[in-house]
DNA sequence: GCCTATTATACTGATGTTGAGTATAAGTAT
DNA sequence: ATACTTATACTCAACATCAGTATAATAGGC
């Protein structure tokens, strides 16, 4: 077994990659960069003290953006999610809270890059279910059929079947909103997205590739995407970081529909009350909100103090099975 | 904002850390080299496909170990984790679960860097409660009070001994044996362990710190064991991963203990049973074990299908709250 | 043969959580 | 005024969980 450091000194490369999350207008998006298809990324450099205030400086100068809550996400170093054979590049993706809104004056005036919110379900129509089973079912209803069918042989073919209706909900199979990244896979394996078909030599089958919706990514952005959606619909059940994404105050109702938009399904609105208050997230602040159209609901305001009290204990969220 | 790829063309290296665990004896164990103080590691090479498939390959060639359920663990470059100021070395660390035995004969024999499994209580005493609120319990706690105490006013005081009580699980605070981390980090800030003295040139309360138990490690290992031990005692409870570390067949008590064991606390036996029979985890051999002093147990048998099947799905394990 | 230690198995009740439905209150648009 | 929208407050059944108890079957020591 190897000693210790004697670390490799080979032509290594490491970049942060963001995946910066915003709410707006029941929307869930993320900020993009080059027509959109890529997620912003920033050099690992030697003056950083560690990889995430790497981050959150070069994010925070950069964008002006209040990063609230910050994770890692994963680490990437497949040889085959860059194009050149010889170098290696390391990203280490990073997934961010924030709100849209106070991009700097730099930012907003700069198209160089064209930096842009856009929805998450843009690139993955399909993990909308808020308004029943999204219409992209359809299409990507066929592609898996042909690829079911595809299977060389019974047993294969029954398998496909299997997974493909566990992780679609399809049969008596409830639709889990967690399994972002292993339908992600699943679709790259079936060759339904235009991201499978880049570097090898293999045959297209167009028909099917083309008519699946939902915007690709360059490189392996989308798959990190799935990463990061995935892992903020686990983590909103169990921790209170919904509220970073909310402005200042904010109705019940509002609340609610930030978790429907992440969740991208809905929830009993009793229920998600109840569980609000009773954990008591949040504090009155007195006021209300007469732009909702019908009874002025109260504003609320995050109990700040909760950070604290459950760093530890957890939060829950009514996001059913069902 | 930044454009792609750019990546910075610095002095970084890439290492992995392999954190394996086993489980003998009723103890969870962790495989260490040098003179048992420093995890395994090895180097990240161009010729390796994915950071996962290098891991794989390096463990299972240099130690013959079956490995059954791998995942990426966190990825660290912190610039003073090393000695060193002007390389940088990232590592990436790995979570694998295996059996302790099979080590070949060239690891067996090779007492060169003494390769050897160690309990990771012998590194975190004062995470096994299965026995009660463990002997470390005494030393810690004047650690920790002497830290509340040492806080400069009242409200930082109030905070410290709030987030001890709550991390411990002392007054009427139950003890979350997820915190893991948490809890280092704490003891960490407190000063109460060696690896806190490193480095900078801050005065050392050696009367407290050579009296909390506990053998550190080099580098930041301990807080990679810790993070390590955190996540496999929440994956427990949600997937079906202990069976990697069961023999093939095993008692229905047999896996209470290992759970027991790894989560640090004992667990209501009809409970246990219970959840493990409604969930269908594991099937029935026909044959019996006497080796246990009593009247013979069922040996039983992991069902390898739910793996497919709740790929997915998940699972439960009874480790409740008290 | 009897006692004890060990495990297997079956049941019970209190308590808490969850999903879903209903009723009433307070505003706005027409 | 009326309808429509949203807010807020309850109720209820189904289910899961925690904890405790009782009984049966086997081995080994005395």
């Amino acid at each position: 077994m190897r000693s210790l450091p004697p670390a490799s000194t080979q032509a290594i490369a490491a970049d942060l990659i963001a995946l910066l999350v915003a709410v707006t207008a029941g929307d869930p998006r993320v900020l993009t960069i080059q027509d959109q298809n890529a997620l912003p990324s920033g050099p690992f450099e030697l003056a950083h003290r560690s990889l995430q205030s790497g981050l959150r400086a070069w994010v925070e100068r950069q964008t002006g953006l209040p990063l609230g809550y910050v994770e890692q996400l994963y680490t990437f170093a497949d040889r085959d999610r860059t194009g050149a054979a010889d170098q290696r590049i390391i990203s280490i993706s990073y997934l961010g809270l924030t709100r849209e809104q106070g991009l700097t004056r730099e930012q907003a005036e700069s198209s160089q890059y064209e930096a842009s919110w856009r929805s998450w379900y843009d690139y993955f129509p399909w993990e909308d279910h808020r308004l029943g089973t999204p219409v992209a079912d359809k299409t990507l209803r066929s592609g898996l059929t042909a690829w079911i069918a595809a299977a060389p042989d019974r047993t294969t073919r029954s398998h496909r079947r299997q997974r493909a209706a566990r992780l679609f909900g399809l049969d008596d199979h409830i639709w889990n909103e967690e399994l972002v990244l292993q339908r992600y896979e699943l679709m790259y394996e079936a060759r339904l997205i235009p991201e499978a078909l880049r570097g090898d030599g293999s045959p297209v089958p167009t028909a099917i590739t083309t008519s699946v919706p939902g915007d690709p990514m360059i490189l392996d952005h989308r798959r990190i995407l799935a990463t990061g959606i995935a892992r903020l619909r686990a983590k909103i059940k169990y921790r209170p970081v919904v509220f970073e994404l909310m402005p200042e105050t904010f109705t019940l109702l509002q609340l609610q529909r930030c978790v429907e938009a992440l969740a991208g399904k809905l929830v009993h609105k009793p229920n998600f009350r109840r569980l609000i208050e009773q954990q008591e997230l949040v504090e009155d602040t007195g006021e209300t909100s007469q732009e909702t159209g019908g009874r002025p609901a109260k504003l609320f305001r995050f109990r700040r103090v909760v950070l604290a009290e459950r760093a530890i204990a957890g939060t829950k969220l009514p996001i059913s099975g069902t």
